[in-house]
DNA sequence: CTGAAAGCGCTTACAG
DNA sequence: CTGAAAGCGCTTACAG
């Protein structure tokens, strides 16, 4: 009912061959203009589109690619809107390239094995760990991939992410130069990624700079979520008596604090001041406004599909390693502390 | 590199024929248990994967479905989160079903030659309009579709709603319950829309069943995002001493509005109370937490999903229509009216 | 139970 | 400039 037509029943309309076809759809050979006018019509008038497994089996290439988001939890997709922006800057970096994208969430136990079955032209991996078995899996898949906020110490492979490390510094020195001395950290797992363990080494930068000695108890780990950053308030308990502002450093984790904070009656800025990371859609409106970190989050996604097209096409420029800039954004989550 | 080798490869290793190999693949024909074990080592020795191109070439089947977003202007999807929910809901059920997912989103202008090209299996598509060009081009592919919250009136289409109506009802009815009698609504553009018409019919049902007649200047319409939200406070002028609650058809303006109306020196639920619709994920730490609609966005894309391997499949249940229930969540931007 | 062969729809040398 | 033919990696009748 739908594609019937082959390049065939063209070839037959047009009487030429099949080959003459195939050379007039991808312009290669040559072909008198008229033949290719000829051509051009019938395709046109029967709506003929190729075959793309046809064209795949013989190319070995595919025109898709994939952007591999880990998984938050058994088969579940992470709900952080972060990831939403990220996919929204691959799709259209794509599409501005004929290819598609493919979203693939992966667990450890993820074998990608589909990767090799759809000859896909590459990946775009987000957020894995240098000794993770999934990053062993992939680099042994070896197809084109640029890894995206990964740190990872291979220096010949691909990778964007963002100046994490200047933003931790960013966030710390607004603070202290607001005045605060007493500056919690809420972080997430930092083992696991080097995205979190470089704006905390900015953080920690920040604060030596400025002469102040960090505390380990003013590291609050949680989830890198609305609800963790929800649950890190609640586990405050006498720090909230000791600090005077939280840097979070992811905004979701903010907006969790936040109305945390709010719950246990400490107002922000007046109590607390917040700082954020990631400048998501929202950090704008919410009540009080997010200080936060800004980076381009849609346009990270485009530069990751456009360093995996160069890469694809062998048109790669030298530079393997894209860090994008941050910024800070001065909101009304964060002022001088109260004088005590 | 990758995937040199074929089927024929394990034939030759495993002493048998191309077709045997296939077959043990396949699970398909006879073959004695001997021979399968022998084909099914060597598979596993060498990593075999199966092409999916060739397998699509002869079955015309990829394993393949997209889900089509409209895009919100030139080339980039919509932000709201409410998308990468769905996403998210669509991806988890297709994985339990060994098909991947395509991102497509769509303007007005895609001609989508590229489903028929790549033999999709079938197509989820969100939010279409029955008089729309996508709709129409869609339908013409013919290929099994899915339609999420598109309200088209062809019964014979296979469609995944919410009870909108009983949404807006809901919302209403629990503003008037409060007290509440001079309720504007927070709309998209209406005629585009039949989610957004439904859940203001709902509004206006539950009006009529209180007796409180509808005002055309109640209607306050703006775009369905946090933007949005924010212009349409900023527009209510002399609205604001007239009204007395708002409901918003979408959390995202619901949000902005919200923020705006804070901007005005209006407070929620004090002055104006505020119910949202959807049910995102942050609502619940708003400060103040939002009242809203609650619906289960995940599991709508999984349904969807479920309807379309249904169909390719064959083994539909009849029923083409599945409404998905809605419930209100009463928070805390929403309270009596005060006392004039 | 197993294999030889045709064919899916393309592209790509190779002749002419 | 154009066409005949091989081959990409599978599946599927059809023999045996």
């Amino acid at each position: 009912m739908t594609n019937k037509i082959s390049i065939k029943d063209i070839a037959k309309i047009a009487n030429v061959s099949i080959a003459t076809v195939s050379n007039v759809i991808n312009g290669t050979g040559r072909v008198s203009a008229e033949t290719a006018a000829k051509v051009k019509k019938v395709i046109q008038e029967l709506q003929f589109v190729p075959s793309a497994s046809a064209r795949s089996l013989k190319d070995k290439n595919s025109h898709l690619i994939a952007i591999v988001v880990p998984f938050i939890e058994k088969g579940i997709l992470q709900d952080n809107p972060f990831y939403w922006e990220l996919v929204r800057g691959v799709e259209s970096g794509a599409r501005n390239h004929e290819v598609q994208v493919i979203l693939l969430g992966i667990s450890e136990a993820e074998d990608f094995s589909f990767v090799k079955g759809r000859h896909l032209d590459g990946l775009i991996v987000v957020g894995v760990y240098q000794h993770s078995e999934a990053f062993r899996k992939i680099k042994s898949i070896g197809i084109p991939c640029v890894f995206l906020d990964s740190y990872l110490s291979d220096s010949s492979l691909y990778q964007v992410e963002l100046d994490d490390e200047a933003g931790g510094y960013l966030a710390t020195k607004h603070l202290i130069g607001l005045g605060h001395r007493d500056i919690a950290v809420l972080t997430g797992k930092m083992e696991q990624s080097g995205v979190i363990s470089c704006r905390y080494q900015g953080y920690l930068r920040a604060l030596r700079e400025a002469g102040i000695s960090e505390s380990p108890d003013y590291i609050l780990q949680a989830d890198s979520s609305v609800h963790g950053g929800y649950q890190a308030a609640q586990k405050l308990g006498s720090l909230a008596d000791r600090i005077s502002a939280i840097f979070a450093l992811s905004d979701v984790s903010a907006m969790g604090l936040i109305r945390g904070l709010h719950d246990l009656g400490l107002r922000v800025p007046e109590d607390i001041s917040v700082v954020g990371f990631d400048d998501i859609f929202y950090t704008k409106y919410m009540i009080p406004s997010l200080t936060t970190i800004q980076q381009d989050i849609v346009n990270k996604g485009q530069e990751a599909v456009k360093m995996l097209l160069d890469q694809i096409n062998g048109t790669q420029s030298p530079l393997k390693k894209a860090v994008l800039p941050v910024s800070l954004v001065v909101r009304q989550s964060t002022s001088a502390p109260k004088k005590i």
